[in-house]
DNA sequence: CCACGGTGGTAGA
DNA sequence: TCTACCACCGTGG
């Protein structure tokens, strides 16, 4: 495979009742998703055919997403592209899928999980820098006084998200 | 309740 | 390099 073709990426859109999702899929995997924009409108025009390959990931994703949406546990995701993120970020993320649906962990308690107990801000950090929200559950993970902490998708995703699996949060 | 210092990783200059 | 951020945390008023 050549360089263009490699980093070659395919954005498809996921619709859900909670808005439309774009998915983007690079040449290994599920590289990034992004929440509904209600302001954009669809791109328009004619797309560059998928991959069949990009088509059986997207079909897994969308399944993914509809349910952890509907706070169901998803049987199987595509293969997740973490290249985007350094060492440390990728370290955060493969840590964030470990967290089962409906529970939560603290900050502290993610960056002892990652080998770096006083890495508590960075672990902030790389949660904001989660390509793949919702799929890498950034939002089970909750300050340790039990506030919700932070959410680069806005609060009320993050509230909406755990309330569909059934976690109360104070505040 | 609030203030503050310690803290490690990142981005940008 | 140096510096200025931070989705934090614990302690102390």
């Amino acid at each position: 495979m050549n360089a263009v073709l490699a980093s070659e990426v395919f954005e498809l859109p996921i619709r859900t009742k909670d808005g439309t999702f774009i998915a983007s899929y690079s040449a290994t995997g599920l590289c990034g998703l992004r929440f509904p924009e209600p302001n954009k409108a669809a791109p328009s025009g004619e797309r560059k055919p998928s991959p069949a390959q990009v088509r059986a990931w997207h079909a897994q994703t969308t399944r993914a997403l509809l349910d952890v949406l509907n706070g169901r546990k998803p049987e199987t995701l595509p293969p997740l592209d973490f290249g985007c993120g350094t060492g440390f970020q990728r370290k955060v993320w493969n840590a964030l899928t470990e967290i089962p649906l409906g529970q939560t962990r603290g900050y502290a308690e993610l960056a002892r999980t990652v080998g770096r107990a006083g890495a508590v801000r960075a672990v902030g950090g790389a949660c904001g820098a989660n390509p793949i929200p919702v799929l890498v559950p950034c939002h089970r993970v909750l300050a340790a006084n039990g506030e919700i902490g932070g959410f680069s998708g806005g609060l009320d995703w993050k509230r909406r998200l755990l309330e569909r699996e059934g976690v109360a949060v104070r505040g």
